[in-house]
DNA sequence: TTGGTCGTTA
């Protein structure tokens, strides 16, 4: 790609509505009853606009023969607003034929509003054919490339103002960093292009202002780089709420909810000035749907109401989606039902979601047709969600339907994350084969997340086959998941393969591959307590064994037998059943036991999918201690009562 | 005259 900007012709730009067109059409709905002065209709022209009305001031505009510099900023505005390309074509040649041509500060609104048409070679050209372009124009057109995914041109815009010696200002940089990510957000060029732009930033002195300093730690952010980040915010001579909101954003965004609920209540205790924001609310309440921290998020709830913050959609969306990942369904439906604001497809989305996550199908099945019938568009997600929802209360049929519905009803393609959504539908509930079927017969390429369903219904029938063919796939596609080993060395345990196991931990080992090891938590009394399998570390460890032994041996006069096919280690029977017992959602299902007072729920969140032998013992364990016990595992929940799940033992 | 922070999925 050239360095230089001017190689981009634009193509010529017409207006799409002609001056004549617009009038003859335009059957006059305000009477100017009066001949007015200029000046009044200049005026009139202006409020019709700030109060929403376009329309009716278009029709005005013919009738003033001098129109004011004023006059054409508000129409500008009101057109990007409300985003009347139309009208903005007018507006442009009416302002060029009444000699507003070399008009700077008009030609800086055109180009911000034409970016924000995404109207670009009409942004480029009245950039082009502006004399003397101050640095408002130079950063409207880069502000305009950069929001528009143009990164490449705006990056080379920006060499040119450094090569013209344009003075470039903070707002320069603020566009300049976003144009980089833009540019290359998912190519390794991308942290190299934003160190350049940075280390420029950090030259000219522009590193530590505010805002360039906020879009630094939002691009870091996006690019996943927490500790660039936080050196930038570090590093900060002064902050504000969005600097704040940007910084907890990065880790909620980056699988670091605790660092952001932490941060959070940094600043609420040592920063009076920074006061949360809907922005900071959406961050903080997806930090603590991350962990299940369900008193804190209801202490955000409360907080949201109490200061009468303003409950835009995202804050709405967010809450729905907190409280059914903390286990409280009832909770996002009450919000659901009550809503005042409009439902975007986000709003019934995550509904779809939080009903799917907790094994009501049919539920989620009607909140999709609801919103059809709502006249809301289901977006690529919601057909995940959907098809999410079928799998986990094993609608087969149902699912099926849903997924042919993509293509026949609602003319969408399925992408491979549909495809993973079948095949997990199907695999899951044993119909390996036709889950194969459907892979051959896929008319794009298979993505890893197809091969990983296929791999994960090998691991719940056992099948070493075609786990193998699975994995030969995915140890190509993604030779760094070490998720995929593990699972497959998991199978190769169950069907007591041990040569096979300890091939596929040598291959992890010299890739110096870790698996991501089992950690499970629980809020007792407003606090989290983390508890990782076998953990030597925890104060309390024998204390909660012992209570765990206990409970085994009276499971075992009912007839419980300790699942030790799925320890990964050829260890002694006796040996086996300590690494069972040591697991980290049974330790953490006992300390709740043990610290919190009877007849209050346990609510536990575990990092991997439960295991079969922790969700038989869970289940003893609610029917033994009469304890309602609601354990969230990485796809879903479990509602244990009276020693029954809410899974069916399906999941 | 211009700018920065946010949400849904397996």
């Amino acid at each position: 790609m050239s360095s230089s900007f001017r190689i981009h012709f634009p193509p010529p730009f017409r207006p799409l509505f002609s001056l004549n067109s617009f009038s003859s059409s335009s059957s006059s709905s305000i009477a100017i009853s009066h001949r007015s002065s200029g000046g009044d209709v200049n005026r009139l022209i202006q409020s019709l606009c700030a109060k929403g009305n376009l329309a009716q001031a278009m029709e005005l505009l013919p009738h003033e023969p001098r129109p004011a510099q004023r006059t054409y900023e508000s129409l500008i505005l009101a057109c990007a607003h409300h985003n009347a390309a139309c009208h903005a074509a007018v507006v442009h040649r009416h302002l060029l034929q009444h000699g507003f041509d070399q008009d700077s500060f008009l030609a800086t609104k055109l180009i911000d509003m034409y970016g924000q048409l995404d109207l670009l070679y009409a942004a480029r050209q009245v950039f082009d054919e502006t004399p003397d372009k101050t640095i408002f124009v130079w950063n409207a057109l880069l502000k305009a490339l950069a929001l528009a995914d143009e990164g490449e041109d705006a990056l080379a815009l920006f060499s040119d103002m450094t090569r013209l010696g344009v003075p470039v200002d903070s707002f320069t940089f603020s566009h300049s960093l976003k144009a980089c990510i833009a540019a290359s957000s998912s190519s390794e060029l991308a942290p190299i292009r934003l160190s350049q732009v940075h280390a420029r930033a950090i030259r000219l002195g522009f590193e530590s202002h505010v805002h360039v300093a906020t879009t630094l730690i939002d691009c870091y952010a996006k690019l996943g780089s927490v500790v660039h980040a936080e050196r930038v915010f570090d590093e900060m001579p002064d902050r504000n709420v969005v600097s704040w909101s940007a910084m907890i954003a990065c880790y909620a965004k980056n699988e670091r909810p605790f660092d952001a609920l932490n941060l959070f209540n940094d600043m609420m205790s040592t920063d009076p000035e920074a006061v949360p924001n809907a922005v900071t609310m959406v961050s903080v309440l997806q930090a603590c749907a991350g962990v299940s921290a369900l008193v804190q998020g209801k202490v955000l709830h409360a907080y949201i109401l109490r200061n009468s913050l303003d409950p835009t959609l995202s804050v709405v969306n967010a809450l729905i989606v907190m409280y059914a990942k903390c286990g409280s369904l009832e909770r996002s439906r009450r919000i659901f039902h009550k809503m005042t604001n409009r439902k975007d497809v986000v709003t019934w989305n995550s509904m779809i979601s939080a009903y799917g996550i907790h094994g009501f199908g049919e539920k989620a099945i009607q909140v999709f047709h609801k919103m059809i019938n709502a006249g809301v568009r289901p977006s690529i997600i919601t057909f995940v969600t959907v098809l999410g929802a079928c799998s986990h209360a094993r609608l087969i049929d149902e699912g099926k339907r849903l997924f042919e519905s993509m293509s026949r009803e609602h003319g969408m393609s399925p992408r491979s994350e549909h495809f993973a959504c079948i095949v997990d539908l199907l695999g899951r509930a044993g119909q390996l084969d036709e889950a194969v079927k459907i892979i051959e017969g896929m008319r794009i390429e298979p993505g890893p997340t197809v091969w990983g369903s296929l791999l994960g219904a090998c691991r719940i029938h056992c099948n070493v086959e075609l786990a193998e063919r699975a994995c030969a796939r995915l140890f190509k596609l993604e030779p760094l998941n070490a998720g995929n080993y593990v699972l497959l060395a998991d199978i190769y345990a169950e069907a007591k393969m041990w040569d096979e196991v300890d091939r596929v931990k040598k291959l992890l080992e010299a890739k110096r591959l870790q698996k991501v090891s089992g950690c499970s938590w629980i809020e007792v009394k407003k606090k989290i307590y983390s508890f990782v399998s076998v953990d030597e570390m925890n104060p309390q460890i024998e204390q909660l064994l012992a209570l765990l032994g206990q409970l085994v041996t009276e499971m075992k006069n009912t007839g419980y037998v300790p699942n030790t096919r799925i320890v990964l280690y050829d260890l002694e029977q006796h040996e086996k059943e300590r690494v069972l017992l040591g697991h980290s959602e049974k330790l953490a299902v006992a300390f709740g036991l043990i610290n919190s007072s009877n007849g209050e729920v346990l609510r536990i969140t575990k990092n991997l999918r439960l295991c079969e032998d922790c969700h038989s013992v869970t289940k003893f364990i609610s029917k033994f201690t009469r304890r309602e016990i609601i354990v969230r595992d990485v796809n879903r929940f479990h509602h244990f009562k009276d020693g029954v799940c809410s899974c069916s033992d399906y999941w």
